[in-house]
DNA sequence: CGCCCGATGTGCT
DNA sequence: GCACATCGGGCGT
């Protein structure tokens, strides 16, 4: 249900079934939702707007392409899952495990727009601009206080620290792909394939 | 705005 | 050893 003040009271945590199908269609498909934090019983989130696929070992720009490890195990596992990981000595990235169980795959969140919990948000991330809270994979991690503590859990339970909620549906003509950012290392076709995803606003949509 | 570069720890060769 | 699904500061345009 929409309000008369345009805000969505029937938002409800997004179930298992919505990851399980393939994971370019999901991270389309999460464009448009929200990510929630529960901290310390408040509530901190933002509309997803950013995001990118990752599949299976056969994709040479994903974590999985050198087989299972500790690491990547979550990938592995099933669908609806967080795969948080740390990268560049003082990073963490945040993931939602996708498809079936089994064969590795994740949508990368990129970006979200900051709804809920501004003053939590923006105390994690003094001294910076609003615009550059949570336009970046770990920017958001940072903004909402994701870390590796959280690798692992489920997000399909309203009761998780972290999980998605149904929002907007974005309509596909107001979608855009593109390259996946900083896997120039991958050689093609995976450093071309457009599995990069964005929010475009288009006249008329 | 853009480009360049250092930070800093883990995972894989 | 080295590369890395990044970020932020510094400096030039």
């Amino acid at each position: 249900m929409v309000t008369p003040f345009g805000y969505n009271t029937s938002m409800s945590c997004l179930p298992a079934s919505f990851y399980l199908g393939e994971v370019t269609e999901v991270a389309r498909a999460l464009l448009g939702k929200r990510l929630v934090r529960q901290l310390d019983g408040k509530r901190a989130s933002g509309v997803i707007c950013e995001t990118e696929a990752y599949r299976g070992e056969e994709d040479l720009a994903c974590h999985a392409r050198s087989g299972r490890s500790r690491r990547n195990a979550v990938m592995y596992g099933s669908a609806g899952k967080a795969y948080i990981y740390f990268t560049y000595g003082m990073h963490w990235c945040f993931n939602v495990v996708c498809g079936v169980e089994g064969y590795p795959a994740a949508v990368l969140i990129r970006a979200i727009n900051p709804m809920e919990g501004l003053d939590v948000i923006s105390a994690r991330r003094a001294g910076v601009k609003p615009a550059d809270w949570c336009n970046g994979p770990a920017k958001l991690c940072k903004a909402l206080g994701i870390d590796g503590a959280l690798n692992g859990i489920s997000l399909t339970e309203p009761a998780s620290p972290v999980f998605i909620e149904d929002d907007i549906t974005v309509g596909e003509k107001s979608i855009s792909s593109s390259p996946r950012v900083g896997i120039q290392y991958a050689p093609e076709p995976w450093r071309s394939i457009p599995w990069r995803y964005t929010i475009s606003c288009q006249a008329g949509m």
